[in-house]
DNA sequence: AATACGATCAACCGCCCTAAA
DNA sequence: CTTTAGGGCGGTTGATCGTAT
């Protein structure tokens, strides 16, 4: 076991791939697909292992892979999803379309890391630097490369232990919600249906992550901050409209359903910091407001059209500025929301 | 211009899981 | 049931590039 057979063989190439073997061994997949990857290597005509050719493939070669920076967008989603999962690279980049394992797993280690603890945010806890090192004491929440979801038994453990205290966990406190689970999900894609076999639409998990992935729509910006300051007194929530829709962009859980923007649709503009987003922009849907919340599966909230969608993002409060220690809205759906989090994270936990 | 240093990224290593023999 | 081989994954390394001194 461990080392295979092919890596002991000599005279098998390693390291930087040159433009020549990889024009072969694009030909030879286009042409008879991969197959078996240990017998690539001979039949494309390469001195490299089975191994490498599959990797130089899944990294570089696969012709739908995306190409470029990553988008401020798919950086918040790979922090949302990292929360969750954990270093569970190949889970993650399962969620961002075109982007591989190996590349997502390297912009952690260089860069989102970096930007997570200049902002005072610990990349392996996700929770303020300064609770991290309270807990420290009692937590061996030291092991650098260990989320709580990065085995099973530390991930029982984790939400067992912390059954009041998900909604940190999970980003859902005004400091971490930073959720971009919309951008490029679809009911098939977003998180409830990440976690293998256990979160389906309409579950009770379900509706947490649900909640979770669509507090914060994601949208297109303004062009600048203004309209995100308007006052309390504009807000229009209650003149929002309700159909009943059933596309994709809308994430419905048979109770709740949140638009859901399509990353292709979502224009952020470039000379605006997303980093400065102004929660109001991000909280202005019906669970945080309270009022407009309804359990009738059938009913969902619906923008006939993004431009409508923006027109109300802008004219909406901040539900914070209004209950600054009421983190999840109305009394009522606060309560809904822990005791769903509590039963979800029990479920996840054993779960694993 | 030369060097040092940090950031980035492609690729390898080693382990685990699973299916087949 | 055990062994073996292949595929897959996360961690790590080392080469390269860009920037600062």
């Amino acid at each position: 076991m461990g080392r295979h057979s092919c890596c002991y063989k000599q005279k098998l190439r390693k390291g930087l791939w040159s433009p020549e073997e990889d024009e072969k061994l694009l030909n030879h997949i286009t042409i008879h697909g991969h197959g078996c990857w240990s017998s690539v290597p001979k039949l494309a005509g390469l001195q490299r292992c089975g191994k490498s050719c599959r990797l130089r493939w899944i990294n570089y070669l696969r012709p739908d892979l995306k190409r470029g920076a990553f988008s401020p967008e798919e950086e918040s989603l790979i922090v949302e999803l990292h929360a969750v999962l954990g270093n569970r690279w190949s889970q993650i980049a399962a969620r961002l379309p075109g982007r591989t394992d190996n590349e997502i797993k390297n912009l952690w280690n260089s860069s989102i890391k970096k930007k997570l603890r200049q902002r005072g945010i610990d990349p392996n806890t996700h929770k303020p630097i300064s609770e991290v090192d309270k807990d420290k004491p009692t937590r061996s929440s030291n092991n650098d490369h260990k989320s709580p979801s990065s085995s099973a038994a530390t991930n029982q453990d984790f939400f067992l232990e912390r059954p009041s205290d998900f909604s940190d966990y999970f980003g859902l406190q005004k400091l971490n919600f930073n959720s971009n689970l919309g951008l490029s999900a679809t009911p098939e894609s977003s998180l409830c249906t990440m976690i293998p076999g256990q979160f389906s639409p309409g579950n009770m998990v379900g509706s947490v992550f649900q909640t979770q992935v669509c507090v914060k729509p994601s949208i297109s910006l303004p062009p600048d901050s203004s309209s995100s300051t308007v006052s309390r007194g504009d807000h229009a929530a209650s003149n929002w409209e309700f159909q009943t829709n059933n596309t994709s962009n809308f994430f419905d859980n048979g109770g709740f359903s949140w638009p859901i923007a399509n990353p292709s649709s979502s224009v952020v503009k470039p000379n605006h910091n997303f980093e400065e987003v102004k929660w109001s922009e991000y909280l202005n849907t019906p669970f945080f407001n309270g009022s407009t919340v309804q359990s009738q599966n059938s009913q969902q909230i619906c923008i006939k059209s993004e431009a409508e969608y923006l027109a109300k993002v802008s004219n909406m409060a901040d539900p914070w500025s209004q209950s600054q220690n009421e983190n999840l809205g109305t009394p009522e759906a606060s309560d809904v929301f822990s005791k769903d989090l509590q039963r979800m994270a029990v479920s996840f936990g054993q779960s694993l």
